[in-house]
DNA sequence: GTGGATGCAAACTCTTTGCACCTTG
DNA sequence: CAAGGTGCAAAGAGTTTGCATCCAC
């Protein structure tokens, strides 16, 4: 049912070899050095059809757009850079958070994303504007 | 410098009765019952001028485009109902989450969403179809 | 009276979809 | 060879902006 085609490939490995969750348009960025002509709905296509295969996850932040990363990975989180924009998984929780609703509702599930500073963006570095929301793919 | 037009004040009274962050689409609809004419491009304007004066606070939650609630509530985090898909405050926190992070890393701040069900919502009541987008103003 | 605010429509960004052509199994 | 995949362009959803008109101060 689901074919093994170049383009497929190549977003799949795109995403393996980031190691973090990549924009679409990182995806295709990534994925059009294996397949030049690569075009961005295939891209969209492939990680949606990925997604529903369980091969890839969803990774979505506040005000961010949907970001995709593998799948597999047990309940975590994730942290964004302030200085780069990049995003990491953070393979640690809080824990059990159903106490902080307010009476009469119950909690099912939760997300927490952590804001800061990654390793190659510490304070002390030159950081990248914040404003341009190119996400560029140099280490910061 | 900020003109007290009927529209301005329509869209703040919108969301200080509502009581929850709302889209702005709620907020058009909300607003339209005092200024019928009311335009959603003034609403975007709006709801942009009054986060400018303070007087309003984006929502911004994973997946969701931004909702907009009365600003001057101290740090807090946000509630999002699995049958009504209405967002509310939770006035608690976990704390400190800068341990959570990888080493390397310096966390500044956190955004947390729960996710349930709301009083109005209780898994034995009928629920709304979580597909359909739209926002239903009604109880559920 | 004048500058900020409004309404409308067009433009923009991100994502999805229709359709003809191509490719995998 | 047939079903599914691809590329392109057009269509959608949400948001912003240009511009002529309007109105609060």
């Amino acid at each position: 049912m689901e074919r093994n085609t170049r383009q497929r490939t190549a977003i799949r490995q795109a995403i393996e070899t980031a190691g973090r969750p990549l924009l679409p348009a990182e995806v295709l960025e990534a994925a059009k050095r294996e397949v030049p002509g690569l075009s961005l709905a295939t891209v969209y296509r492939g990680l949606k059809a990925l997604v529903e295969d369980g091969l890839l996850a969803t990774v979505s932040l506040p005000s961010e757009v949907t970001r995709y990363e593998v799948a597999g990975h047990q309940h975590h989180h994730h942290f964004q850079c302030l200085g780069c924009q990049r995003v990491f998984d953070v393979h640690a929780c809080p824990g059990d958070l159903g106490r902080l609703a307010p009476p009469g509702f119950s909690v099912e599930s939760h997300d927490l994303t952590l804001y800061g500073r990654c390793g190659d963006c510490s304070p002390k570095k030159p950081t990248l504007d914040a404003k341009s929301k190119k996400v560029v793919p140099i280490r910061c």
